[in-house]
DNA sequence: GCAAAACATGAACCATGAATCATGTTTCAT
DNA sequence: ATGAAACATGATTCATGGTTCATGTTTTGC
C-alpha cells in the first residue's frame, strides 16, 4: 500500500485516477466542507476505504488537485504565449486562454480559492509561483523596451488580480460569448491605461 | 426572543456585539468551518445558548458580518474619495486606503472572501454592489474627459480585482511598510498602462 | 412593587461523516 | 502455477460540534 506514492500496477492507476476525477467533481459542485467521501466514492464507483488506500485523507485529495490544476493552468496560460507577436499581444492571448480555460473547467476556479481556506500553504505557492513566471515575463519585455519601466512585481500580481476577478465576473458567472470583447477591452486598459 | 430583529433591551444589544466582534475574530483566525460556537461564545463571555437568541445558526452570523464588512469597506474606500483632486488621483487614493484597512483589519478580508463558499449569495451580491458603484463614477470621469473612454464595467472588475490581489500580496501577506510603494507603482499602471 | 417579557445559562442531545479494519479478491514476478 | 504483494470492500467506529431546552435571572412598563 503506497501512502504518498502512486499506485503500483495499472489497476491501481487507474483507480485512483476515477477517485481525483469524482473528487474534481465534487468539491468543484460542493465546495470542501460539503463533499462527502461517500459521494466521492458513489461517483467513482469504489467502496470508501479504497479511497484511503491512495490518500491519506480529504485534505490530500484536495491538495493533490490544487497542484494537478495548478500545473494545468500554467501550461494552457503558458502555451498561448507562444507567437511571436509583440510581447503585449502575447499576454492578450494569455488572459484569454485563461478565461476560456476558467469557462470551460470551473471546477478548476473553485478549488484553486477555496484552497486559500483548506490548504493555505498550496494556495500560496501556487500563486507564488504563477507570479514569478509572470514577473519574469515582464522584466524580460521591459528589458527588450516592450514596456515602459516600472516594478514587475508589483505588476504581476495587479495583472494576475485582473484576471481572476474577470474570470469569476466573466467566465463563471457571465456569458462565455462575452469574454472575447471583455479581453480587448481589459487589454486596452493594460495597454494604455486610464489617462485621457 | 427577537430573532431576525434587534434586541430589545440594552443588555441585548451589547451582548449582540460582543458575540458579533468575537465572532470576527475567531471566523478570521480559523476559518468557517474550523471557527467552534464553544469558542465565539468564549470569547464573547457568554453560555453558547445565548448566542441563539441572537442568531438562529452559524452561518446567520457569518452573513451578518459580510454585510457589516462590505459596509464598512465601502464607507472608508468612499471617504478617501472625497478631496477635490483628479479623478485618477482620487481613485489612487481610494486603493490606499483598502490596502491599509486590509493591514489592519485582515479578518475582514478573510471573511468576504471565504463567503464564496459559506454564503455564495451575500459574496456576489458584496461585490457587485462595489462595482456598481465604482463602474458609475468611471463613466462620470469619462463624461468629463478625465479618463479615455472605454467599458466602465470591464474596468470596474479589473481594477476590483487588481486591489484585491495586492491586498492579498501586500497588506495581508507583506510588510504593510510597503504598501505606499506599492500603490504608487499600480497606479502608475492603471494611469499609463504598459505600452512603452 | 410587580407581572410579563426579555435575556442568560450550560449540560445534554444528536446528526454527520471521516476514517478504520477484518476479510476477501486480483495482479504480477518468478 | 503459485505465493506474496497489491488492491478492494463496506459496515462499524468514533469524535466533533451545532443546536436545543428546562430552568433561572434581569429588565421594563405601568
Amino acid at each position: 500500500m503506497p501512502k504518498g506514492d502512486l499506485p503500483k500496477t495499472r489497476r491501481g492507476r487507474a483507480r485512483r485516477e476515477q477517485i481525483l476525477r469524482a473528487a474534481e467533481e465534487v468539491f468543484g459542485e460542493a465546495g470542501f466542507a460539503a463533499a462527502s467521501i461517500s459521494e466521492i466514492t458513489r461517483r467513482a464507483e469504489t467502496a470508501q476505504g479504497t479511497l484511503y488506500i491512495y490518500f491519506k485523507s480529504k485534505e490530500e485529495i484536495f491538495r493533490e488537485l490544487v497542484v494537478e490544476m495548478g500545473h494545468l493552468t500554467r501550461t494552457v496560460v503558458t502555451r498561448a504565449l507562444d507567437p511571436g507577436a509583440t510581447r503585449l499581444e502575447a499576454e492578450r492571448a494569455g488572459l484569454a486562454a485563461f478565461l476560456h480555460f476558467v469557462a470551460e473547467r470551473p471546477a478548476l476556479y473553485r478549488i484553486v480559492e477555496e484552497a486559500r481556506f483548506v490548504d493555505p500553504a498550496a494556495y500560496r505557492d501556487y500563486f507564488t509561483t504563477f507570479a514569478k513566471a509572470y514577473e519574469a515575463r515582464l522584466k524580460k519585455a521591459q528589458a527588450d523596451g516592450e514596456v515602459r519601466p516600472g516594478d514587475a512585481e508589483v505588476r504581476a500580481w495587479a495583472l494576475m488580480g485582473m484576471a481572476k476577478a474577470l474570470g469569476e465576473r466573466y467566465a463563471l458567472w457571465g456569458d462565455p460569448a462575452e469574454i472575447d470583447g471583455v479581453v480587448d477591452e481589459a487589454f486596452a486598459l493594460v495597454r494604455e491605461g486610464l489617462a485621457p
